[in-house]
DNA sequence: GGTAGAGTGAGAGTCATTCTCATTTAGGAG
DNA sequence: CTCCTAAATGAGAATGACTCTCACTCTACC
């Protein structure tokens, strides 16, 4: 892991130096929060996963990493902003499942076979009403297995 | 249009019923306006496209409307809720295409392609994760033509 | 017509998020 | 190392979409 977080970090580096942005403490331990939790996190669980960090510092913090393409800002079944590391960053393009139970959001494989629908129904899409698609967002919505076990 | 909206009528009329709730002249007003739109409203479209729906009337009908499965609520790019006749009501599943330049939502139509990708995906995060996925929301982002018209 | 309960609407309240600004920090110049 | 300047910080105020309150109105049913 020591590596794996030094190869984070320098290229977290990059990328705010690209935006004339330092890499300071508090940019770091919300960086690696993240890296360490695997799975969209709210600003209350970032809080609560870090030392010293003041709630304003937080989303002033996320909206600098979100603007350097540094963390992705990802919208949960409640009202509450959750953030990730980019995909930019970890290279691993994936989609959410959501528990419209409990709220928990976490990272979902896609497939060759999905992305490719997906690719097709962007190419229909620019056609017939002149969009360009860019991306995409998938959420699959249901049940998580915590929930299903405490149903009624 | 008199037969379809008639039609509509009734069915709103049904689903409310269930749930111990009038139809009300505004409430007709707020479907109607939906119906007419075509694509997700937010609320400052639907007050302009209505005479004399005070906001809280709006926001608590619409509840009332989600709640009785008339309408749903769907979250666009901007903080803004949005909302569209439901799928139970015009039978017709579909996604959505967003324009992040201007906030705008638009339908787009799936294919059985795309749903059965779809289908496969949600049976293997089932059995990855416990999780029982029973929906997914697709928002396939991009520029829409008039934004890309204007584009510098 | 009378009445009980649903619906209305103007305004107050909520709360996640953003803004303000005085203070602290850090990186480069000398 | 010591300034100097601009970025960063953080406590609290402000914002704004949305929800709640409650006195009043309407409506379905008798
Ligand atoms: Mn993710
Ligand atoms: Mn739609
Ligand atoms: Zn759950
Ligand atoms: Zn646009």
């Amino acid at each position: 892991m020591e590596r794996a977080a030094a190869a984070l970090d320098g290229e977290v580096r990059l990328l705010l130096a690209t935006r004339e942005q330092r890499y300071t403490g508090q940019r770091r331990e919300i960086v690696h929060a993240l890296a360490g939790l695997g799975r969209p996190a709210t600003i209350a669980e970032l809080l609560a996963a870090t030392r010293d960090l003041p709630q304003s510092t937080a989303y002033r913090n996320l909206a600098v990493l979100a603007d350097a393409d540094v963390v992705r800002r990802v919208s949960g079944p409640d009202g509450f902003a959750r953030f990730e590391l980019s995909e930019a960053l970890s290279g691993d393009h994936h989609h959410h499942v959501v528990c419209e139970s409990c709220g928990l959001v976490i990272d979902a494989a896609t497939s060759p076979r999905l992305e490719a629908a997906l690719a097709e129904t962007a190419r229909l899409i620019a056609e017939a009403n002149g969009f360009e698609v860019t991306e995409h967002r998938l959420e699959l919505v249901g049940r998580c297995r915590r929930c299903r076990a405490a149903a009624c």
